[in-house]
Parts: structure tokens; C-alpha cells; sequence
DNA sequence: CACTATAGTTAGTCCTGGCTAACCTATTGC
DNA sequence: GCAATAGGTTAGCCAGGACTAACTATAGTG
């Protein structure tokens, strides 16, 4: 079954702290997302499952060749949103939080759609509000 | 508490289907939304409580003054961000899914800047793709 | 009048995805 | 060497929000 907002949230958290630390652990997953022990412990059970994460010899978590394709989706929608947001002159804090709801929910198409508009419209009047 | 993305769903519904007639009824709203007749039953039941939904003396389904200004704040969002989807060259069957979804997620905050870019967008080049 | 169809409700189930409590295991420090 | 700490898992709970099954009530029709 697809994956659901959950589970590309774990995704992308686990993709961002890789980006900073090869050592990623459960507990450092559920301490940037704020959820408990448990929560990581059986999220991540199932994402193992469905082969997108995995431990490396140490134990530490990584991503699958997979899991990583889908992380960098969810993350590049993440980035891209928020951005989009900012320069339409939203509060930075609040284009955050809008793109990591909306980065689950939006299509491939429409998404491709916003990009390409967000690029035309960003070489015009870079940072520019309006 | 706040009310959640189904909640918004069944008022939107009911607000949609109030614009064609006057009698609403819950089996309508199932059928347009694609539930089971129980499962319609609960959701008007706690919008009610909520004081969102009421009957009116023929037993038809009225939106409360409340639960019409929460419908009609989700329902700009929908018809807004589809056109805006459809705008950026985006499939229109697409573009009305997705802004279904987002509608819910979106900040104040943001939905206005969106709104104030895709008017200004929409000023210069009416209709056109990109 | 009785039968049937329609609308709505009640009861109980399932899944997702959080939570706490409690446990296991490994490291660490006295 | 043994207790404390840290990381992870297991078990069981709860809320949201869908479902089916089965009941009730009302209305139309032979």
C-alpha cells in the first residue's frame, strides 16, 4: 500500500539528520519529530518492512535505495514549498509548517506544475513579494 | 477542539449541495462524498454538537451561521486552488483533487498570499499556462 | 391493511498512528 | 561486580474516521 503521511514524514526526518551525521539512531528520529520511543520503534518496524529503511552493521538507521528516492521527493517538496511561500512573502515559520502538510498531499503533476511556475516566477524578481 | 479535515469535508458538501436545493438530506451528502449512511450519521451527529450543522423543521440539513462561514472559508480555497492548479497547465480532474486536499492544510497566511500572487498573475496573462 | 422501500440511527469492527508502562540489553562508573 | 543510564522493543490503550449489520420510523402502493 502507498505510503502515507507518517511514514514519509519519518522518511524525510531520517534523510535530513543523514545529511548531518552518518549516525543516525531511533531515538534521534523521534526527538527531532517529538514522538516517543515507542512511536519510532513501530513506525520504523513497518518502513523496514517495506524495505525503505534499513540498519547498517552498527546499527544505525539508513535509508534503501528506496527509501532514499522517496525521501528526496517528499524533501524536495519540502524545500520547494516553503521557499515558494516565503518568497510570496509568508512568514518563514509558517511556510514551514504549510509545506510539510501540503508536501504529502500534493501530486506529482500539479507539483511539476508549481515548479516550473515557482522557477519562471523566481527569474523575474528574485525574492521579490508579490 | 479544531475541527479536522472530514469535518470540513461533510460542511463543504452540505454547503455545495445547498447551492443546488434547498433539501439537503444526509443520504445526499453520503452519496455525493461516496460514504455509508452510518458513517454520515456520526460526522453530522458531532457537527451538530459542535453547533456547525442543524435541521430545519423538515428535518432537511441547514448550515449554522458558523458552519457556514467555516464552509465557505474551505470552499474558496477549493474552487481557488483548482483554478490556480488549472492556471499552471495542471490536468483540471487533477487540479480539483488536490486542491481538495490541500484546502485543509493550508494556513490563513498562506492561502492570502497565494490568493494575492494568483490575482496578480491572473491580471497579466488571464488563462494562460505558464 | 399490510408490504416494501427509503432515511436515519445504534452497535460494534477495523485501521492508522499516536501514547504509557514495563521490559531487555549493553555500556559505564563506582 | 553491580547498579544506573541509554536505546530499543513489546504490550496494551485511545482517538479519529471509515465500515457492515441490524434496527426504527415513515411513506407509498397493491
Amino acid at each position: 500500500m502507498a505510503l502515507q503521511e507518517s511514514g514519509e514524514m519519518y522518511l524525510e526526518t531520517i534523510y535530513v539528520l543523514s545529511q548531518k551525521s552518518d549516525e543516525v539512531r531511533a531515538i534521534d528520529v523521534g526527538e527531532y519529530m517529538g514522538f516517543s520511543k515507542p512511536s519510532v520503534s513501530r513506525a520504523l518496524g513497518l518502513l523496514r518492512e517495506e524495505g525503505l529503511v534499513k540498519n547498517d552493521p552498527n546499527g544505525y538507521l539508513k535509508l534503501t535505495k528506496a527509501g532514499e528516492i522517496h525521501a528526496k521527493r517528499i524533501y524536495e517538496r519540502h524545500t520547494l514549498l516553503t521557499q515558494l511561500f516565503i518568497n510570496l512573502g509568508v512568514d518563514p515559520k509558517i511556510a514551514a509548517e504549510d509545506a510539510c502538510r501540503i508536501e504529502h498531499y500534493i501530486s506529482d503533476e500539479t507539483f511539476d506544475a508549481v515548479k516550473a511556475h515557482a522557477k519562471e516566477f523566481g527569474k523575474k524578481k528574485p525574492g521579490e513579494k508579490s
